[in-house]
DNA sequence: AGGTATAATGTAAGCGCTTACATATAAACT
DNA sequence: AGTTTATATGTAAGCGCTTACATTATACCT
C-alpha cells in the first residue's frame, strides 16, 4: 500500500495523503477532508515509507549509536546503562535507535557521511578516540553529534558527561573528613580522559590542604579489577602506611578490598577504601562501598534528549554544548572513621 | 557525493558505479576499471545512499530488535545478554541494528508494514504477547522474524530458546540427588510461558519419582524478589516442612534467602535454595546460589545468527524454525546434602 | 568475410515519497 | 460585476539509486 493507492482508495491526489499523513503539513488541508483520510488511512494501515521519505526529505527519525566495533561490548554494566538511557529519552519521540559498531581500523569514519550512508540523522557518540580521529571531525561531519563522556583535550564536541573533577575533589573531602591523612591512589588508563579528571579533583583537594600525594602513592590499575589488586602488594610496603586507598572505580576497589583480605587485613578496620561509579555490586558486596556515584543513565538521558532539541531546531551549524551532571558521595562502610 | 558526481569524475556511466559498488555486481565490471573505480570511490569517500538503495531494492542492511515500549527497559541482566549477543551476531555481518520500541497499546502491529515503514529487512522479537495479538502473524508480516525465547501455544513462530523444561527437570534431579523429598516452589507470572514449562519439568521428574507437590507448596512469585519473599512467611507455617526451595528466577531465590534469615534460618544448614537464570549475583551474594544457568547471550547470538542465514538465502516464505539451547545445573552452596 | 555468441558499458525508467508551482474555488474586497 | 486574496487541492519534477534492455566492441565460429 503506497501513496498512489491510498489516494485511488480516497479519491483525492498523492499530495494531499502526503499532507495528510506528516503532522506538520496537516494545517493545510481541509478539517473534513482530514477526518475522511484518517479513516481510510487506519483502515488500510497505511504507513509511509521511510526510505522514499528519506531520499526526499533526508530525515530518517532514527539516531545513531556509535560504539566501538568489538564482541561482548554490551555485557557491562556500562553500557547498559547508557543503552538505557539514550532507549528511555527516545520513547516519546519520533525517533528511533540504531547501533553503529565502528571498527575502529577503519578511520575513514572521520569523512564518512553518516546520514546518507546509515540512515540516521544524529548520533550519540560513546568512544571518541577509539572511532574518530579529526579532532573538529563533528564539524565536518554535518550531523548533529553529542559525545557522553567527557572529550579529549582539543577536541570540538557537545557533549554531556559526569562532573568527574568534582569527584575526585568530593573523594577526597569526604576521606579528609573522615580523618585521613595518608592516601594512596589506584588510577585508570594512563590515556583515560575520565582518570586524569579524577586525578585532578583529587589531588586539587589535597593541595588546598597542603597534602602532598608522593609518586610511590599513586598506582595504575587501568580500571581493572586484577591490576588494581596487584597494586595491594606494593601499597604495603609504603611506609609510613597510608590509611585509605582511592579506586577510580568501583571494580578495582572490589579487588583492592579482595587483595587485603588475602593479606590478613580488614577494611574498613585496617585500612579504607573508597571507590567510583556506584556500580551495582557497591550496596551489595561486603563491606558495602563508599564511592563516587556517576549518574551515567542520567548522562545518556540528557545527552539524548539535547541531541532530540538539536535535531528539533533544525540548527545546521555545529555548537558546542557542554553540560556536567553532579556527581555524589555515596557513603558507606568502606570507610572507616579515624 | 553521489553516483552522478562518482560516474563523472570517473568518466563511466552511474549503473558502472552501481555494479562496481555492489559485491553481488562487481564481477559485471572489467577488473581494469574495477581497480580505478576503487580508487576514485575511496578517494572522495562515496558510500551509496540507503535510503534510495532502500527504495529500489527494499533491503535496508539493518534489522529491527522488537521489545516493548517502557521506561528503564534495559536496566536489567536480561536484556543486557539479549543485546549483547544480538549485536555480537551482528558484528561480521553487513546488518545493522535498530530498537523498535513498541507501545503495546497499538496492537495495529499486527498488519504493520515493518519493512517499509521502519527500514528493517528481519526482526527479532523478544515480547510476543506484549505486542502482538495475531497468532500467525510472523506468517503474515512479510518479514522474516525469530523469536527469543518459547512462543505461548498457537503462536506460528521461528523461534529459539533455552530448554526451560529440561532445567525445571534438572533442579528436580539436582535436589533429589542431594536427598531432598519434600519441595515447595516459588513460580513466576500466571501466563508466563517460562514459568510454565519450568514448572512441568520440575514436575515431571517428581511424578517420576512418585514424588507430589501439593498445592499448598507452590507460591506465586511473579518473578519478583519481593513478592517472593513474602510467600517465606506461608512457606514456613507447612507441615511437615519442606526441605527445599525452588525459585523459578534467582531474584527470587535472593529474596526467599534474605526472608529465611530474618525468620532466624539459615540457607543451606535449615532449608535449601534453588534459583533459576544464573545471573551476576548469583556467584557473588551469601550464600552462592545454586541454580539452573540459561544461555539468553547464546540464545540471543544464535537467534540472530539463524536470522540472518534466513535473509542470506532470501527465503521469502515463512518457516517455523525451533531451537532450545542446553541448560546445566551449577552447583554453589545454597544447596545442602541431606 | 559474415554471422553469432560474449563481455563491457550505457540509457532510461521507476521505486514512493515531498514540495514548488499551478489551478480551481470561494470569500472579500472596491 | 470585476478584481484581489485566501484556501484547498492537483500536477509534475526530482531525491539517488538499481536494473531491464539497448548498444557497442571483441572474440570465435564456419
Amino acid at each position: 500500500m503506497n501513496v498512489y493507492e491510498i489516494a485511488k482508495k480516497a479519491g483525492v491526489s498523492i499530495a494531499t495523503i502526503s499532507r495528510a499523513v506528516n503532522p506538520e503539513t496537516r494545517s493545510k488541508v481541509a478539517p473534513e477532508t482530514l477526518e475522511r483520510l484518517d479513516k481510510i488511512i487506519r483502515q488500510y494501515h497505511y504507513a509511509p515509507n521511510q526510505a522514499a521519505k528519506g531520499l526526499t526529505q533526508s530525515v530518517f527519525n532514527t539516531i545513531g549509536m556509535v560504539v566501538p566495533h568489538g564482541e561482548g561490548f554490551f555485557m557491562n554494566e556500562y553500557y547498559m546503562k547508557l543503552l538505557s538511557g539514550v532507549a528511555d529519552s527516545l520513547l516519546e519521540t519520533k525517533y528511533r535507535f540504531k547501533l553503529l559498531m565502528l571498527k575502529c581500523a577503519d578511520r575513514k569514519w572521520d569523512r564518512y557521511n553518516f546520514r546518507a550512508a546509515e540512515g540516521v540523522d544524529g548520533m550519540i557518540v560513546t568512544h571518541w578516540r577509539v572511532v574518530f580521529s579529526d579532532k573538529s571531525v563533528f564539524e565536518k561531519l554535518g550531523i548533529p553529534c553529542v559525545m557522553i563522556g567527557d572529550p579529549e583535550r582539543g577536541v570540538r564536541a557537545s557533549f554531556v558527561s559526569a562532573d568527574q573533577e568534582k569527584g575526585g575533589w568530593l573523594a577526597a573531602q569526604h576521606l579528609y573528613g573522615k580523618g585521613h591523612r595518608r592516601f594512596a591512589v589506584v588510577t585508570g588508563g594512563a590515556f583515560s580522559v575520565d582518570s586524569q579528571l579524577r586525578m585532578k579533583g583529587f589531588q586539587s583537594f589535597l593541595r588546598s590542604r597542603h597534602i602532598a600525594l608522593p609518586k610511590d602513592r599513586i598506582f595504575c590499575g587501568e580500571f581493572q579489577e586484577d591490576v588494581a589488586a596487584s597494586a595491594v602488594e606494593k601499597f604495603l610496603k609504603t611506609k609510613p602506611k597510608g590509611t585509605a586507598i582511592f579506586c577510580f572505580n568501583d571494580d578495582m576497589a572490589y579487588g583492592v578490598i579482595r587483595k587485603m583480605r588475602e593479606a590478613g587485613l580488614r577494611c574498613p578496620q585496617d585500612i579504607s577504601v573508597m571507590g567510583f561509579d556506584d556500580d551495582s555490586r557497591a550496596a551489595a558486596c561486603e563491606p558495602p562501598l563508599t564511592t563516587v556515584r556517576v549518574p551515567l543513565y542520567d548522562v545518556a538521558k540528557q545527552a539524548t534528549r539535547h541531541l532530540v532539541e538539536k535535531l528539533a531546531s533544525g540548527a545546521k551549524g555545529f555548537a558546542g554544548h557542554e553540560e556536567l551532571l553532579p556527581v555524589e558521595v555515596v557513603v558507606r562502610k568502606s570507610v572507616r572513621e579515624r
